[in-house]
DNA sequence: TTCAAATATATTTTCGAAGATTCCGAGGAT
DNA sequence: ATCCTCGGAATCTTCGAAAATATATTTGAA
């Protein structure tokens, strides 16, 4: 009984002390368990997280190279500050590659990928978004999950490496954003119509109706999410 | 005579170790230097860089971020391999991010921006494409500085941070491919009337009309990189 | 001969301490 | 009172050695 863990193609990775002081990291300024701006010092991290120097300095280096913590010579780190300028500026700038991802993803449109849509939009069916401030995090949580499912099966065809690449770096800035607001945010509308649409643009390959729907919908967020003066947004 | 070296605003920063390891590392890759795939023993650029393991893991914990190294876990870094379908996705994406982007720039477009156009178009005009095989390398990189700068000037007045992030990474990228087929590849045809297209375009604020032409400029741009066959391009 | 286990070697990853740099406050001069 | 200088403490940065993992070689048996 002393066989390899392995089976089939996939080989068990051997988790690094970095790879893992990475992902904890990552995490947690995703959740703002470290806030934005607030100064990393390596002592405290080295306790907390039980874990030597090198390999949390280069996590935090990698970190620093996604632009979620900066990194000042000779001064250390610091979770990446949060703004309102940047905020508007993630939102856009997703927009734009959900709206380019979504176009080459219809070039490549299959069986597979309407079904993958259709899947998507069915548990978002499913799953009424949690209302206001009866806030079970278990529940967003959920919820979000189906929701950037549903935005991906989008872009399930999409074959540009670099662009799924920086979508991705930008949905991590923006649910840095998402945990400061509390999910008051998008709470109050119900945008499950949006996403019908949505759907039903991108099974009719209608190109410049599905663009239309992606820049309305994520206005409406963005509207939402600066409408509402937060105090940790400056 | 003993004042401190800063004269206004700018302070003199004190370089790290590391920031100079990340910056010869990235250089070196970028002119294939360290090609494309190689491994890359610590040993080997402890000795070549002479430095120690730290400051060399940072900073190519920070390149694997960026792209430019693949870290295989337990086996060490590689320099990021090349290939004609990763070559075409970036040519793809910087095209896009600069039609964006240039459509942000003459939403905030003014007199300084058009006159940096100029400028830039200017500095093109004053210096001949060098041609095929005669590589002086200086005149090389001498056109490709003033290249670079007229097609940020296009997107000087663009205010997205993360744009201009992401396309400065896509640039990097793309400079390794331009070495590697040795400026073979635009260097057949003379460009400057696209340039000049493009800069008339800009200032007639023909969102359009600029869009098109920078499609049809990085179009043939990319032929031209694709049509010759490049063993170093897989 | 061929395959598999076991050992040996090479390389990466991590730790703990020493070397630099910045930050903060005390002391003194204007 | 304000400003400047000068330690001293805190913190970040770097080095060199130890631990962990992967790769290559050898050995033994079918």
């Amino acid at each position: 009984m002393d066989m390899p863990l392995e089976k089939g193609p996939l080989r068990r990775t051997v988790r690094t002390i970095m790879a893992d002081a990475y992902t904890d990291l990552r995490t947690d300024i995703l959740n703002c368990v470290l806030e934005p701006g607030t100064r990393i010092r390596f002592e405290d991290l080295k306790a907390l997280y039980g874990i030597g120097l090198s390999p949390l300095r280069e996590a935090l280096m990698r970190l620093a190279a996604e632009g979620l913590v900066i990194l000042e010579q000779h001064k250390g780190f610091r979770v990446a500050p949060a703004s309102r300028d940047d905020l508007l500026d993630i939102i856009r700038m997703r927009c734009e590659l959900d709206c380019i991802g979504v176009e080459q993803s219809i070039a490549n449109a299959d069986d597979a990928w309407e079904a993958r849509i259709l899947g998507a939009l069915h548990q978002l069916r499913k799953m009424p978004k949690p209302l206001g401030d009866d806030g079970d995090d278990r529940l967003w949580n959920e919820w979000e999950i189906r929701h950037r499912n549903f935005h991906s099966a989008l872009l399930d065809r999409c074959e540009s490496v670099w662009l799924l690449r920086f979508r991705d770096t930008l949905y991590d800035q923006l649910s840095r954003y998402k945990t400061l607001s509390n999910h008051y945010l998008g709470a109050q509308r119900n945008d499950l119509p949006e996403h019908e649409a949505l759907a039903e643009a991108a099974l009719a390959r209608d190109i410049d109706a599905i663009k239309r729907l992606l820049r309305a919908h994520i206005g409406l967020t963005a509207e939402a999410l600066m409408a509402t003066p937060n105090p940790k947004i400056p």
